[in-house]
DNA sequence: TTAAGACCATGTAGTAGCTATAGGGTCAAG
DNA sequence: CTTGACCCTATAGCTACTACATGGTCTTAA
């Protein structure tokens, strides 16, 4: 199949694929006499691969690592193991910094009520630093 | 003062303060016969400013709206106000796309014991999509 | 025959918020 | 007169795309 119907099966951009060719991500597929790329059904698997991985949040450095371990069937797993959980760890860090944001953004907007002027804006003085602490 | 200085003080690179000067968010400062930088109180203030809405998740762009309501004392400040909703949903809605995330990684983690071949990798296997759902 | 429209190609630039590097000028101390 | 610390500008790099410019290819219809 060619790009476009590459890229509509597996919802994704058309740019986006050449760019995960140009990334050494997907392997350069086969091309027609005019040039246009032809792909088989390995490119569609591997290209899904790619789209789920990234929906975990994993970079592209992550998924060619991931790649690298497919391509490699009798070594031990445990580097994925690994990877994963170094990756879920990541996620709880950014989940617990959030939160800690989400608790100051609180306060801080506890600090005007909306009648009042910029100059006298609770938000505004909180930001200049100026005022009491926020957290 | 000069740069070095000031870049200290507000514990930011150098390259950061002209990055904010040329996108017009701290003013152009004067500059002695040699054409460095000299910097005077309100530029510090101003920076810091800066450097407070960044550690709260804002953007430059929002960064730059709420120098403009600083300018306008006399406005009322219901727009500072909308401007933090705005943010603070956004980070709850971040929040909660995280913790599903989380979720969901933490199943396919369970899906692989380590002590495998990569070939038996529940993990990958979970990645390739054939596999049974993850949520 | 030709013109329209859909598809494909490459290369380049743009997004956010910096950071780093190249290649140079300035200034004080030893 | 050289070393070192500091400053300047301009440009490229990072992530993961997305968009655009410019042009080739192919099919179909007037």
């Amino acid at each position: 199949m060619r790009i476009g119907q590459l890229a509509h099966q597996a919802g994704v951009d058309i740019q986006t694929i050449r760019f995960y060719e140009r990334r050494g991500l997907l392997p350069p597929p086969n091309r027609q006499d005019n040039g246009y790329r032809i792909y088989k059904a390995h490119h569609a698997d591997k290209l899904l691969f790619i789209r789920r991985c990234r929906s975990f949040g994993m970079s592209l450095e992550e998924i060619g690592v991931l790649q690298s371990y497919q391509e490699q069937p009798q070594q031990p797993c445990v580097a994925v193991n690994e990877l994963l959980d170094r990756h879920i760890t990541q996620v709880r860090a950014q989940i617990a910094s959030l939160q800690a944001l989400e608790n100051q953004l609180v306060t801080l907007r506890g600090c005007c009520d909306n009648g009042r002027q910029s100059l006298d804006c609770g938000i505004l003085s909180g930001l200049l630093g100026d005022d009491k602490p926020l957290s």
